[in-house]
RNA sequence: CGGGGCGUAGCUCAGCCCGGUAGAGCGCUUGGUUCGGGACCAAGAGGUCGCAGGUUCAAAUCCUGUCGCCCCGACCA
């Protein structure tokens, strides 16, 4: 390929809004264009490289066993009603406009396709003979991202690798789960991303055991709980810590301070001279489902949360014991203290609330200080079970908060746990009935009974492995592609293109590549030296074979790998061969 | 959805406060000089100042509305 006859609109400039490195790479480079808030356009080199991503999953989930089909990404809104996740996706479902009545309305772009698959599986699939199956598609996918950020890493519209998996029993699921387990760890290693497998969350899409495949990076919006010995990786979502050890100081009798317009945590510490950690934490909630005819609460009283002063609510641990619940306002709060915003404790409310959660690190505090339902007045000295209640049908005791750096790991082993950025490129999940119970997708079994499937379900973010390999490999100059992925494999790089030696050598180094099967990009712009060294950095083809005047004379030509500074001079032929096999060596 | 910012040439931005001929750098075209790490000189092309109303003799500039984009937060296979 010569890039006079190609297409690499590369700038010197970059957004200003751009802030990911990944973003400012791809946009200089002229791989990507953006046309709307999170939608772009793949700009040649920007595709060679997705199309390349899209081939080592496809050889992998193949080779895996999963078979490939296509499902539409125009679907029935009907379809996601099935299974109640017109609620649960809310705006993330992308509906098409239109009048009253008309079948756009009833149209959405799918962000997903659980319920297309399962209703594959449930008309085609009714034999326990036909199991296991893992039919995954790559495809584009529709989110309406109430934010879409850091260039193609958070978008509207991206390509999706999803595969999905139907079992007999959950031995067969277990397997299913592992082998795509195995499958994601080749294809990331491939793509030359460092990543790790860490414990997920595995969010509203439902299911109970679930991984996520995260690259660190600072660009990421992800935080990973990651054990300095490497015994211990989740994300903070679902992390846990092992627990704190309890105080076994003296309790002291309880006081009250004055403590005027000192509301937060920061503020009473301030004026106390007290830890963070010696306070607790009052969070008053309140259950906003309200019945569908009379609109009144279901759940009138607040529920209360205790954690320590300086540990933070986990909002998706909540909900597992206690439902999906919503900060209360200022009234509500008022009502029951009978103090402003900042004022709340535990001592008291017990009998006003529907449920007190503590998390299990107030439970081993000793004289700390809190709220004293009063405005402008804290107390001293509470002591959990003599103060308030540890223990009662309404107090729930678990694990709330998340997992703060200096934490232990929960196997055991007293492993300091830090937080990390990452990207999620991949999540596998073991989705369980959820699916095929809620669409009545079931299959005969050997007994002749019918079962429903059992799932999984396994997702790639195409666009996201470029952006993260992008992320981990590059330099102040540009990009530094991992050969499996690079948008081309070999740049001949023409010095001085109105010098016909100069020219014939390096197209006869572009054949020569082109034949091996090299993907080869020749420079053959009429530019400074400077200029193309520049670009050939920035759109970071591993290899370089330099073809100058000067050093031809001498009968040599250039050889340099992106990363690294050694150029290596050899003969035209020689350098063909090298470079050839440095390809195939580079390629994994 | 809450808070903030920005829409002027393909790109990065100035001009707006204080109304009066629409600018710079990069990129692009032509000619010349240069030629191994984003050269230089000269001459050019290129903009309904996001859109719609309003105020005014006169609006990029002031007012109102609207659309788009970005950032922080909330949310999130």
């Amino acid at each position: 390929m010569l890039w006079t006859r190609y297409f690499v609109p590369t700038t010197k400039e970059s957004p200003k809004d751009a802030t990911a490195a990944s973003h400012q790479l791809m946009v200089r480079a002229g791989m990507i264009r953006q046309l709307a808030a999170g939608v772009y356009s793949y700009l040649p080199l920007g595709y060679r490289s997705l199309r390349k991503v899209e081939a080592i999953i496809r050889e992998e989930m193949n080779r895996a066993g999963a078979i490939e089909l296509h499902m539409p990404c125009m679907q029935p809104v009907e379809l996601w009603e099935e299974t109640g996740r017109t609620e649960t996706m809310g705006d993330v479902l992308l509906r098409l406009a239109g009048p009253k009545g008309d079948w756009r309305t009833q149209t959405c772009l799918g962000p997903t396709h659980e319920e297309n698959i399962t209703e594959i599986a449930r008309a085609f699939v009714q034999s326990y003979k036909q199991l296991p199956i893992n039919l995954y598609q790559i495809q584009t996918k529709f989110r309406g991202e109430a934010r879409p950020k850091s260039g193609v890493l958070r978008t509207r519209e991206f390509q999706m690798k999803d595969a999905y998996s139907f079992h007999r029993d959950k031995a067969s699921l277990d397997e299913g789960y592992q082998k795509m387990y195995d499958a994601y760890c080749r294809i990331f290693s491939r793509c030359g991303l460092p990543y790790i497998a860490v414990e997920a969350d595995s969010g509203p899409i439902g299911g109970d055991a679930s991984h996520e495949f995260m690259v660190l990076t600072d660009a990421g919006e992800d935080q990973v709980v990651l054990a300095e010995n490497k015994d211990y990786a989740a994300n903070l979502e679902r992390a846990t810590a092992a627990p704190l050890v309890a105080s076994t100081a003296e309790m002291k009798a309880m006081g009250e301070v004055h403590t005027p317009g000192k509301g937060t945590i920061a503020d009473v510490c301030g004026m106390l001279g007290t830890k963070p950690s010696d306070m607790i934490k009052t969070l008053i909630y309140v259950d906003p489902r309200k019945h569908e005819k009379t609109g009144a609460p279901l759940q009138p009283l607040p529920v209360v949360v205790l954690v320590r002063g300086d540990h933070e609510i986990n909002e998706a641990k909540l909900r597992k014991v206690a439902g999906g619940l919503e900060l209360a306002d200022e009234r509500v709060i008022q009502s029951l203290t009978g103090a402003v915003v900042g004022f709340a404790g535990p001592q008291g409310l017990l009998a006003k609330v529907a449920k007190m959660v503590i998390d299990p690190a107030v439970i081993g505090m000793r004289n700390a200080c809190t709220g004293a339902n009063k405005t402008d007045y804290h107390v001293t000295n509470l002591n959990p079970g003599r103060d308030f209640a540890v223990s009662d049908e309404k107090v729930v005791v678990a694990d709330v908060r998340n997992v703060v750096a200096g934490d232990k790991s929960p196997t055991g082993s007293g492993a300091t746990l830090g937080l990390h950025k990452a990207i999620e490129v991949g999540h596998v999940f073991k989705l369980g009935t959820k699916y095929s119970d809620a669409m009545k997708a079931t299959f005969l079994d050997q007994d002749g009974k019918p079962k429903s499937f059992i799932m999984g379900c396994y997702g790639i973010g195409l666009n996201r492995i470029m952006a993260a390999a992008i992320e981990a490999h590059h330099d102040e100059n540009g990009i530094v592609w991992p050969m499996a992925i690079a948008p081309f494999e070999v740049l001949v790089v023409a010095l001085d293109p109105r010098e016909a030696d100069v020219m014939a050598a390096a197209h006869k180094l572009h054949d020569e590549l082109a034949a091996a099967g090299v993907d080869v990009l020749m420079d053959d712009r009429d530019e400074r030296a400077g200029f193309k060294f520049k670009d050939a950095d920035l759109i970071g083809v591993p290899v370089r074979v330099t073809v100058g005047r000067k050093s031809l004379a001498e009968g040599v030509v250039e050889l340099k790998r992106r990363e690294g500074a050694e150029i290596i001079k050899l003969s035209p032929a020689e350098a063909a061969t090298q470079a050839i096999e440095m390809v195939r060596n580079m390629r994994k």
